[in-house]
DNA sequence: ATTAGCACTCCTTATATTGGAGTGCTAATT
DNA sequence: AATTAGCACTCCAATATAAGGAGTGCTAAT
């Protein structure tokens, strides 16, 4: 056999033996292979490779006299394998498209409505990660009078977040003040990043002359407060029913580890939010995920932006054994759909014109 | 035995199985009976005291050779013969109060906040459903232009929910031409039941005059699209793992049935808002949350309300065999203690005396 | 009405028994 | 040197069998 060198096929059983892994949940073994995937080659032969590649880390036994299971490592090399792509479907594509179509919805509920989608397509746990709005930019910031000690503030991002706070201040301001004090807002804090408002608006404070001695004390309170609410990450998290019907988690104690980090969505965001630097789709195996409660779990997560800047992160959480290129497919996918949507919400905004 | 009556013992036996088995998870026999709780009686009594309760349908067999479990009449039966409630003990009702202590959480924090604790404090699933806005009313609505087309609409209630939705409106409002109709809206509406709106503004419409054809246009759409967001509830869940941990629920089936009924919040919904009409802590037991999937659960509910309009519902979602007393007693304690809150901020904003 | 006595049921647990899937090794083959 | 046939060996998974026990239901005596 010229054609097929020791290494190729070395690799090519190991593919075999995932792939053929994930579509059964059962332990494969060499007869399996030849079986199902016609090499011409004897399970002897077979079996010599596979325990090469046991040695090398990439499969593991269950016990002495079963078939080989991947281990993180193997799923590692899969995935990284995987070169091309398999795309969705005609069908699927259309289906999500249609649901993104003339909907004009408040950007949280279109991220509830995203993470129920991503759980629905790949039957597994769906989710989307709304981070802290502090890489995005201040549309608009609205105080309210509600009464006597509290203001209701308003912020709106350029990219259509909106975020809420009732702020307690103690001295009284009468509804004329403060409407004067949010025209005077807006005018200087429009269009910038949220992150630099602190520094930006003692600057800029400058040049306009605050009328009373009491604005400034509220524009205090205001920069503690108000801009907090920009800390709180949302996670939309939906399908968490979808695990219990994995093979993979027929173990109780299995189950509870991963619902633990379900539950307790601070774990959850952290995990997520640490890990999106990069662009594209990333995928995290087992442990990669840093987290002990998630070792037998894989997460399939992109990131989405608005402009140059990140926002948050969407994708799905399944079982390490899982179809990773039909995963990672959808995830792109649904990734590209909510750039649009955030970058037309953008455009609308700042009037940029569509080329470019 | 003159004291005893044949009545009396006998109910005195249904709850005596009942509230063992609810400790054990173990169908209860006679003997156990004897031994625990010290009848005077001999086991032989016993049974056929157990085989008539089984005739008036109480109790069940999980086989032939097995002690008794109850029936949802049984459990019905020992939930209404509670009489003297069990009450949380001083250490958790400090722990609870001072959770609400000095907080100004907008209020949707504050509901997310209490159905964590419910779960936590009663080891099952915790929820607090803030239902449509309906039966609120109006402390504000207060108008933001975000863009040619799109309003920002911010509704805030008498109780402190605050809701908003973006509204588009194709005409070209300018800030101060909304920013008036905003201030008349305010003049007029303040106080007004939600649900009232549209027939109370066009009503007051009449004595107000309105400066723009275009202003009565956008009140229509106004009309139309901004009160909607009053028909939105939300649910909210926290600790559904808890559930994993429930004995009862070792098959996986009946996990699959509950979590059905998690993911699809809408469904949980519907049961919810169906059931609440009365005060006070309500108990449904299996089949009388008339949801075939949650025929394995007993729900403890009560509902909170801000003034004398019904507001919402909180409780707990756990296995039948559960600590009623125990459960009952946390989940009245929660909706008094959200009243409270409730109330408290309706007292702020109208500035009512304390007393009354 | 209560109770002792006892046969009977059926679950639960423990213990063998077996078949088979799959491996790893050795020695023969190309 | 890589491949392969042959075979012993391991261990799981399924099935059968047995023993123990908890608990009932019935009958007859109190």
């Amino acid at each position: 056999m010229a054609r097929t060198s020791l290494q190729e096929r070395k690799q090519k059983i190991l593919q075999i033996v995932i792939h053929h892994y994930i579509r059964s949940a059962k332990p494969v073994g060499s007869e399996t292979i030849i079986e199902k995937y016609k090499l011409e080659v004897s399970p002897a032969t077979i079996r010599n490779t596979l325990a090469d590649l046991e040695k090398e880390g990439f499969l593991t036994h269950p016990h002495t006299s079963s078939g080989r299971v991947p281990t993180d490592k193997g799923y590692r090399f899969y995935v990284d394998s995987l070169v091309q792509l398999q795309r969705l479907t005609q069908e699927e594509e259309q289906r999500i498209d249609h649901e993104y179509e003339n909907q004009r919805m408040e950007l949280g509920r279109v991220m509830q409505e995203t993470s129920k989608m991503l759980s629905m397509l790949s039957h597994y746990t769906g989710f989307v990660l709304t981070p802290s709005v502090v890489n995005d930019q201040v549309r608009r910031l609205e105080l309210i009078k509600l009464d006597g000690n509290n203001i209701l503030a308003v912020l709106v991002t350029v990219s259509g977040l909106i975020r809420h706070k009732v702020i307690v201040f103690e001295g009284n301001t009468n509804s004329a003040e403060l409407g004067e004090l949010n025209r005077m807002l807006n005018r200087n804090i429009a269009g910038l990043d949220i992150k630099d408002i602190g520094t930006e608006i003692i600057r800029k404070l400058h040049t306009e002359k605050v009328k009373q001695e009491r604005n400034l004390q509220l524009l205090e309170i205001l920069l503690q407060q108000a801009f907090n609410l920009a800390d709180e990450s949302e996670l939309y998290l939906e399908g968490t029913g979808n695990i219990l019907s994995q093979p993979d988690f027929s173990d109780y104690d299995k189950l509870r580890n991963i619902f633990k980090v379900i539950d307790e969505k601070k774990m959850l965001t952290d995990v997520l939010e640490t890990k999106f630097e990069d662009r594209g789709v990333r995928v995290l195996i087992g442990e990669e995920s840093t987290c002990k409660d998630l070792e037998e779990c894989s997460i399939v997560t992109s990131t989405y932006r608005a402009g140059d800047k990140t926002m948050g992160a969407l994708g799905i959480i399944g079982p390490k054994r899982m179809e990773y290129s039909k995963m990672i497919a959808l995830v792109d996918y649904f990734s590209k759909i909510i750039n649009k949507t955030l970058n037309r919400q953008k455009k609308e905004h700042t009037g940029e014109p569509r080329k470019k």
